[in-house]
This record gives C-alpha cells, structure tokens and sequence, in this order.
RNA sequence: AAAGUUGGCCGUGCAAUCGCUGCUUUAUCGUUGUGUUUGACCAUUUCGGUGGUUAAGCAGACGGGUGAAGGGGAGGAAAGUCCGGGCUUCGAUGGGUAGGGUGCCAGAUAACGUCUGGGCGGCGUGAGCCGACGACAAGUGCAGCAGAGAGGAGACCGCCUAUCGCGUUUACGUGAUAGGUAAGGGUGAAAGGGUGCGGUAAGAGCGCACCGCACAGCUGGUAACAGUUUGUGGCAGGUAAACUCCACCCGAAGCAAGACCAAAUAGGGUUCCAUAUGGCGUGACCCGCGUUGGAACCGGGUAGGUUGCUCGAGCCUUAUAGCAAUGUAAGGCCUAGACGAAUGAUUGCAGCUCGCAAGAGAUACAGAACCCGGCUUAUAGGCCAACUUUCCAC
C-alpha cells in the first residue's frame, strides 16, 4: 500500500538543513522553469525545500501557487523516490505558466531523478 | 425607455477522491517526564519526622507518540504601511527648550489627518461633486519678461499753465525750458475701487449721489456665517504646501514588543575597603539622573521550548434617542491562529456571456502573520434602493 501522506518530516524546516543542501556540492537536476539541487540525505524518505524569491514571482499568490502545486506532485511521488534531500529554486517566468504545464515539467523531472539513482 | 448621480451588497455554488493544519470526542502505545506506594543510601533531628539521591511496582488525572470519527480553516481590499488607538517595554512616564502634526464651525468617537451635519467659495441644466478654507491691517521676505512706474508708486506719449523763441498784426499754430496732472493711450497675470454729476488751467474721493469694500453697531444663529432703510472711513494689491503669528494636539520604540522554563558565555546584586570641583553613560538638547577601582559572598538567561495568540472599542436581530455620524437596552452567536509558515489539487454537475442548436468563450484584483478604527490604491462580472435630466404614451 503506498502512502500519499505528507508529513512534516518530509520538508526541510531550518536554515540549517538549506545550509547542508548547498555545501555538499549538490547534483543539478534543471529546465526552464526551475533547478532542483539534489544531495543523499541519511534519512529513511525525501525531503523537499523551496527557494523562491520576490523577484523570480512578484506576487504572494504566485508563490504560493508554485509551492502547493510542486508539493502536491512530490507527495504523489515521494514513494518512488529515494532518500534525498531536495531544494527547489525558482527560475524568472515560473510565475507566467499554468498548472498543467508545472505538472508536466515536475513529472519529466521525478522520471529523470528515478533513472538517475536506478543506474548508480 | 435612455443617459446619469449617490448609497449599500455580492464577488462562484454543490458533490466525490487524495492531502495539509488547529479544535472536540475517543481508541491505543511508551514509562524518559508527572503523580503515588514501598525499599535502600546520605544529610539533619526536639528521635515523631523532614529534605535529597536512587531502584522496583502501580496509575493514566496532566504532558508526549500513533490512529479513528465529527466539526472549523483567507479578503473586500488580507495590499500600500499613510494616519489613529488598544497592548507591551524603556534613563524606573520629572521640569524647560527644540522639533513634529492639525487648521471654516458644531457634533460623533477609545482616538484620528476619519465620519456626520452646517457655513463659505468654485463646477454642473440637475440629482450632486470638488476645496490644507485661520491670520499678509503684527513683523520680515519673495515676484521672470515687458513697462516711465510693481507698493503709501509712477510723467514715455498725451492734457494744462508760465517763460523764452519762431510763423503771422492779435487770436491761433509750433519748438525749447520749468512746473501741474493719474481723465485718455501704451506695457503687463496684476497699474492703488466702479459709474455719473459737480469742480478745475487741465485734472484728481477734491466734493456729492448710487453701487462695491472695510470697521463698528443692531437682528438671526451654539458657532462658522448671513442680513441690515443704522453709523463711521475715501478705500492701505498678491503670496503663509515663504519665514512667521495665533489656537489645539503630540515622550519613544515596537509582538523580532514583552513574560515564563531553560544547555553555553561574559556582564549583574549585597557587604567591606578605597574615593575624585575628575571621567563615563544617557534612544533630539539642557537641567537633572545614574555609574565608576579592589576583595568576599550570592545569584545569572543566548540556542531551543512554552506563552503573548485570539472573546474582541466582536458579529447578527429587534427596540429606542438623534436630521445624521453614532449612542443605549434586550435577545442570540463564537467565526483561521500558522511560524521554511496550513487554508490545496483533480474530476463531474450547476451558474454567467454569445448562439435556434451542436458548441464556443469568460471567471477580475489578489494570500492572514498581535488586534482593532480609518484613509489610499487595484478590481472581470453582477444585484438592490433613492434621486436627476431628456424622450415617448396616457
């Protein structure tokens, strides 16, 4: 039975974890909408973490729009995903697209992820 | 019917599946917290006990983990952070100065730069709308170009008089000089009230009448202000979002405020010794106030957690006072409290616009962060009420 929860212990919460993220020379997984920086982390489970600033969407709703969606397409897919920890950084544009198209792009990227740790 | 004005309201709804986050009820798990019982050890003792440490058992009231069910979960602007207040702390809210704000009058309010009613001025056929709207006759300052002159002003042209020339015998015309003159021309955004009559050499508030203005009185009004067949004055421009004056108001900083529990680390309080017309500190400045070097003893509060944190100048209904803003009374209701920050995603049906239909299209501005009252700005589409103007019918 796969489970669709979302947990707080499934996000990066503190400064610390983003710090941890950025110092371990981290894998880029990129397109045209965001980049993802991807580390191992030593936990059982994903972790996600966002970065999205003021200027890459100017509105609070945008922002808020981009978050939901993006988590709402991780934790339909964090069963499949290994143990890594994740920081989402938002690219100029992102706030222009509609949902469908993020969830398209984020399901491109979950497949490439999966590829990528089958092989190593 | 069309065009418009003002005020108020809504700003997707229902269902299914999967998620997030508080609350309530409930099940279950742990015994590291908590409570309690017993034993052991240590300290103390008035030999009854009391306090501490530790081990074992029990409990499930409190707290914690994991489930289940029920129920709640963004806005009219949540926004800009432009005002005002509550709340909180701070040289433990002292005096003075500086500085800032407001600015027709009255009322409302916790308060306001807000709101309501009224006055005055301007705009509109009108319903209505707009206005930092106190004082330049307290003082100081400012005003490009043009113009003779820009503030108790001013002779460029013109007008008038006198003297001396010239044309001609005088009248008269004309030139120069010395005066008078604010009627007329010209300049300017603006030239020191306007019209008429008298007056004069020509003119002039120089005098008079009427109109306008200022001051005083009287009448109405709480007042701003309005009216005036009253009296006085010949009448002294604009600018105060220029300094200034007048009246009233204002301590500062903010929930990253602050309080409590608490790893770390320096500072801090009490006592004793030493002691200076000095030094240092001060959330605008001055007065003022505090503090200082050494020793001993006693306690400290950053990370993290808890709290502040949502029952409040609260919302709804009715009655009542008031023109109204709003107040009062009664009854009912509980309606987000997160902290890398929830309030979401997908699908179906309905609703909106266009179309006979199949179908096509639109769905704005925008996301709580201590809480309220306002203002300002953004906003697809739609609803209601009152009123105005024009046209048509009767």
């Amino acid at each position: 039975m796969k489970s669709y929860a979302y947990g707080r212990e499934l996000r990066l919460l503190t400064p610390e974890h983003f710090q941890q993220v950025f110092n371990s020379s981290p894998r880029k997984f990129a397109c045209r909408l965001y980049t993802l920086l991807i580390c191992k982390n030593n936990q059982e489970h994903p972790r996600l973490g966002f970065t999205i600033s003021k200027k890459k969407a100017k509105l609070a709703v945008d922002r808020n729009r981009i978050k939901r969606v993006t988590r709402e397409q991780f934790r339909l897919n964090a069963s499949e995903l290994p143990a890594i920890d994740m920081v989402f950084i938002a690219r100029q544009g992102i706030a222009d697209i509609d949902n469908e198209q993020l969830i398209r792009e984020l399901n491109n990227t979950w497949q490439k992820i999966q590829k990528f740790y089958k092989k190593s």
